[in-house]
This record gives C-alpha cells, sequence and structure tokens, in this order.
DNA sequence: CAGGAGCGTTTAGGATATTGAACACATGAG
DNA sequence: CTCATGTGTTCAATATCCTAAACGCTCCTG
C-alpha cells in the first residue's frame, strides 16, 4: 500500500467534489493544513486526518485501503449502475458514488409528471445531456424549451435550471455533469 | 469505530509480546514516544504511527480495521486451529495468530524422532502442558524426564529446554505459553 | 480595464509531537 | 542485602505540525 497521503486525501476530496476550504471548513481545519497534507509538506497527526475525514466523511480504515493504483473500470452493465432514488425521477450513475472522477454521468427517467422539484436548481461545474426517449421541458436561466427524442442540452449549472415531464409518457435522458455532484 | 489510537497500539503490541522499547527499536522511535500514544497522551503523527506499526509489522488500514470490542470466539473446531508448521512437529495454535491473548495455546504432534531442534530453546515467560498420547523426553533446565500419557510439565521458559520423542509412535501434547511466542 | 470571488499555495508563529535521559518499580542473580 | 536488567512512565528541549493571514492565480462581471 503506498502511503501517499497527500494524493489520497486530494483523491477523496476531489471524488466529492469538494474545495480544500469546503472540506476545511467541515471538518474544522485550515484550509492550509489541506493545502500542507495533500502536497506531503507535513504528515498529519491522526487526530487531524480524523477531524478532515469526518468532513467527508470517510473511516480512517477505509482511507487506508483505498486502492489509487487501479485502473477505474470501462464498462458498466445496466445492473451495475448505481440506483440513486430520487422520488419519481430515477437516476442511474455511472461508476459508482466513490469512483474517481470528474464527472458524473447518469442515466434518468422521469415518470409522466415527475420533475426535480419547485425550487430551482443552481450548483456549481456544467452540465449536459441528450434525450433518448419522451420528452421533457427543460428551463434554465429564465428560458424554456420542450426537448423530444434527439434533442440536447448544456449548460452552466450555476444557471437555474429545472427539468419536468409534462407528457404522458416516460422520459429518458443521458446527461453528464461536472464536477460530479454526486 | 473507536479512534482510541492507544488502546489499539497497545493491543497489537501485546498481540506480538513485544516490550514498548523492544518495538520501538525495532520501528527507530523511542520507547517514550510508545508510551505516550498508549496513553492518548499525543496523537501522533500518521508518518510517527506508520514507523512503529512497520516494527510489527502491521498495515495502516488493518490496524484502523480492528475490532477491539469484539469477543473473541470461545469454541475452535479441529479444522479452525492454525497450524504452524515446525517441521516433524505438528503445532496448531488455538485461536489465531493475532488473536488478543496473554498466551498460547498449542495442539502439538512429534513424529517419532522428531525433535525442537539440537540448541536448547530459552525465552520470556513460562510453559506448561500435559501429553496426551505417547511418550516425550523433555529436558529443562539440565533435568531430563520421559513423560507419559498423563504426566504434565510446567516450568519457566528462560531455563534451556527441549522436546525430543524417542519413541516409535507419535507423540501428542497440549501446551501452553504466556507470553505467547506465536 | 477594475473589482470581486473562487481556487491552491506560502509564511511566521503558536501549539503539539517527539526525543533523550531520567525516574520508579519489579524480577532474578550473586 | 546489592547489583543488573527488565518493565512502563515522566520531563525539558527540540522538531514538527497546525493556524491565521497573506499571496498569486484564474474566471466571471461590470
Amino acid at each position: 500500500m503506498s502511503l501517499d497521503v497527500g494524493a489520497r486525501l486530494r483523491a477523496v476530496r476531489q471524488m466529492y467534489g469538494l474545495s480544500q476550504r469546503e472540506l476545511a471548513k467541515r471538518a474544522g481545519v485550515t484550509n492550509g493544513l489541506i493545502s500542507l497534507i495533500e502536497q506531503n509538506r507535513v504528515s498529519p497527526s491522526v487526530s487531524s486526518l480524523k477531524k478532515v475525514l469526518d468532513g467527508v466523511p470517510m473511516a480512517l480504515a477505509d482511507f487506508f485501503t483505498l486502492d489509487l493504483t487501479q485502473k477505474p473500470p470501462v464498462f458498466f452493465p445496466r445492473e451495475e449502475l448505481t440506483e440513486i432514488g430520487a422520488g419519481r425521477v430515477g437516476l442511474r450513475l455511472v461508476g459508482g458514488r466513490l469512483a474517481k472522477r470528474s464527472m458524473a454521468i447518469l442515466h434518468e427517467h422521469y415518470e409522466p409528471g415527475a420533475d426535480t422539484g419547485e425550487e430551482m436548481l443552481t450548483h456549481e461545474g456544467e452540465e449536459g445531456g441528450v434525450v433518448v426517449r419522451g420528452r421533457i421541458e427543460l428551463t434554465v436561466g429564465g428560458e424554456t424549451r420542450t426537448l423530444s427524442a434527439g434533442d440536447a442540452y448544456y449548460f452552466r449549472s450555476s444557471l437555474p435550471h429545472r427539468f419536468r415531464n409534462l407528457s404522458r409518457e416516460e422520459c429518458e435522458i443521458v446527461s453528464a455533469s461536472a464536477p460530479p455532484t454526486f
């Protein structure tokens, strides 16, 4: 097992899409410490490392068990996608929540009448996708369009956005967001 | 998972029958540090903890995975004893090498002519046992006796000792040593 | 362009881990 | 008994970690 604590921490932090300051705040340490640890310029005490990992959260044992060298899998059979229940919107994540990646690929299923909620969504990064089946109403930055099979979208996620399936048939979308929100 | 690093380290160290100084020497740290860590008066840096565990040796992941609260198993079917090959002397350890215990119980089998070697054995602690089957010649501190089924022995392991099966049938012994040598 | 907000990095100084040497206690040998 | 050797613990000094604040950078907005 490589004891590159810095690389491990950086990998874990990025897996969760957190900035050094964000993680530091959750963990109750300073962003500087996170930086120094990730550069291996200090070897953190067990207690600080635990505090940091509690901010993720992740257990110390899991942290040291992580295999950074393993090649990520390439093929994901349907049954190996990670199901993320979200009411009447079915989300299947490609690659699992813990996989190290800079992007989240989702296979989304909107039941008739399903939507992403009253509140407009806003978060970091960018997202895009293609409608595979059915029709979906997409609102981004005040602009609303209805997309059909074959149509696509792409926008900065900081723009308020919402998905609604107003039709009578299920809508199926394949999307990607970076950095990964899930 | 309880993060009582001190208790964990003490447990691990004692599992291996090491003193603080012994472990410190192997690990390249001072005995004082081991003492302070075990009392939880300091939270060691990951690098020091790794150095310490390298002296055992044990991986960091295993260290944090250790479950100190689990009740040790009580019953050990024959096939669950840990086989310790030692030439023509068969040793079966009760409870596994990593189990936390202050004593090693062994089920020993001496083939005809088998012995514990030319050199007299000397080590820390005490040991005792009962001959279950066959006959064995036991030398302890210059005194030699031949024990038969039903006979027993007990001595301080610092006394030079040796076991030899001079008979034509296998000899079977159940023994205990504390602290555990294995 | 300036300004602001985000990012990771660096630095000085206070807090903490670690060392080296001493301590107190127990055991076995002479 | 004394001495030697083992154990774990403690303490002052030093090395290292950790914080708070600043820095440089990029990206976005006006």
